[in-house]
DNA sequence: CTGTTAGCGCTTTCAA
DNA sequence: TTGAAAGCGCTAACAG
């Protein structure tokens, strides 16, 4: 274990002192063209690496951001932070991950631990919807130098910029889909309201029914939670209605996917008897046989504008910041489990 | 944009000096309870948070480690990184994480890079097999403080430790299965052997052939790569051989996947036909209506192992280090594709 | 129990 | 063109 060598090493070697291999190394100010040779010379004999710990300490830039998600294992999250971190690294960025597993406690914790750090900056995706704008919000608000950036879920606060999607328009269209395909009594599988993203696409649903001459039925609306075997819960109550739905719409795939597996399990056809569409695009939903029609998110867009948007607000330090509301289109991916032939 | 307050501005207010706040605030030395209430309590008012990069730069401890997968996007990783992070934030540290797209080039400049920014230890899925104890890996294994774990992918360097599962008994298991439902022509769709792992499952492959009196037969073993459309191409070449065989080991599950369905769309039913096993378990293998079988690799646990290795050699930086190669059992889980009635 | 001093590695005035 | 000195925020050894 050896000691890594510092400007002052190469400095004391050379007779010169830790300011002029600075320079030299940065080639910042005017230095003889022969010692800026003979620095960087011996830094590489030398094996010298800049310690950006001391630089950060420094300058008061870590350049490293954070990024908050509920969790990493799934295949939206990852690849958002898949964009964030492409989009970054060339910037000379690097991302740390924190997991809040929709832990109240956790986020704010996390949030104040990123700080600690010293992150430039913070992404994040709300897992709390009750989430007040309390200590780890209002200290990031305060000292405006760590600027907040939210994607998919976020949280209305001035101030703070957000990259999502249009959760209205997925709705809309996929309901719109569902009508178009004949469907009349289309059912919602929808996730926790108190989330902007999963009441927009029940919103949309709504929308899309009333333009299109539908009255909504509440008996048709049915909370979920995003898993395959609530789908399914979902779904059996559904069927065991005295007029049941000819197609249903759900704001998770998991739960689409759920749906889809009892209504099967039951004799009745897909899409012939029931349509369904889910939510997210996720991966499983075009390598089924029977493929689910779902909303695609554009996760690695996300990412990249979210990050991208992080980058002008610390290159703006200083101005007075008008916070931007990025929201993406979504993209209804027609498959099997809606297309009626 | 305020400054945040140090303790320097705290021993200010209180007319005390910087050490004896850092003493309070760390309930280190003998310090008078007064002086500690005091200093707390200001602390709090001042919305005091410590500095984490003065103490890394201080200590020569960031804090931080670098994990580097070739893509953070694909259910295994992203499981991992769970793992790993679930189990080092506990301790304090924070996980910086790095894509290498499989680049070469990019493998080597992670590495320094996040040597540079201090990481106390890198955590990594080697991307390219063929990378050699090159620049970054010798300066990790020089400057013995910063600890190297390989997980799944890893190339055996001495004195490096690694994670891993038995990749072997993953492809024996999978194939002796497959000869148990009756199979006696069992292709195989290896992918790059460069790399152990592959290597492994193709080797426990040829052992559970072996084993059986079933002599391997070279036409049966194709090159693929790990996606649904190279899988297709080579089913679609094995059922055009003159003997076919009736069942396929693959040791991916989308090349698994693909090649599913190329057979069925020709008409063969699976596993009447053909058996099909992959390998990973991923998610979608379970949600297809015709599950797919497949070996569990407990990428959760691997994380979780490979962080605690990296714990047990941080603490020890003085010792002289044992690697550690720690193996863990991968589980086939026996679904439809395979499993004749 | 508390103050003084020095130093982690680097950059950046200010002088020379 | 280079050196001297200070400072980023914190801790720790040594005094007192």
């Amino acid at each position: 274990m050896e000691k890594k060598t510092t400007i002052y090493d190469i400095a004391a070697k050379l007779g010169l002192t830790a300011a002029t291999v600075s320079r030299a190394l940065n080639n910042n100010a005017k230095i003889s063209l022969n010692t800026r040779k003979l620095v960087l010379e011996t830094a590489l004999e030398m094996n010298y690496e800049q310690n950006k710990l001391a630089l950060a300490l420094k300058s008061g830039k870590s350049y490293n951001v954070g990024v908050i998600v509920p969790r990493i294992d799934s295949n939206f999250f990852s690849t958002v932070i898949r964009g964030i971190e492409e989009e970054l690294y060339p910037k000379g960025y690097h991302v740390i991950i924190c997991q809040t597993h929709n832990q109240e406690n956790l986020e704010i914790e996390k949030i104040n631990s990123l700080l600690n750090v010293q992150v430039d900056g913070i992404l994040m995706s709300i897992s709390n919807a009750d989430l007040e704008e309390d200590k780890g919000f209002n200290k990031l608000l305060k000292n405006k130098g760590t600027p907040l950036v939210f994607f998919d879920r976020k949280k209305d606060i001035k101030g703070v910029s957000s990259v999502t999607i249009d959760d209205f328009k997925g709705g809309y269209d996929a309901t719109k889909h569902l009508i178009e395909q004949g469907c009349r009594r289309i059912a919602h599988l929808y996730n926790d309201r108190k989330f902007e993203i999963f009441n927009n696409r029940f919103l949309g649903y709504r929308q899309a029914l009333l333009d299109n001459g539908i009255e909504f039925d509440e008996s048709l609306e049915i909370e979920t939670i995003s898993n395959v075997a609530e789908g399914r819960k979902s779904a059996r109550e559904l069927l065991g209605r005295d007029r049941p739905p000819d197609a249903i719409f759900s704001s998770s795939d998991f739960a689409a996917l759920g749906a889809l597996q009892e209504i099967r399990e039951r004799g009745l056809g897909i899409p012939e008897d029931i349509c369904i569409v889910g939510f997210s695009n996720e991966p499983f939903t075009k390598f089924m046989e029977l493929t689910i029609t779902s909303v695609d998110q554009f996760p690695m867009e996300m990412g990249k504008v979210a990050a991208q948007v992080f980058l002008e607000e610390v290159s703006n330090i200083q101005d007075i910041k008008i916070a931007k509301n990025i929201v993406l289109t979504p993209e209804l991916i027609v498959r099997k489990s809606s297309l009626k032939t």
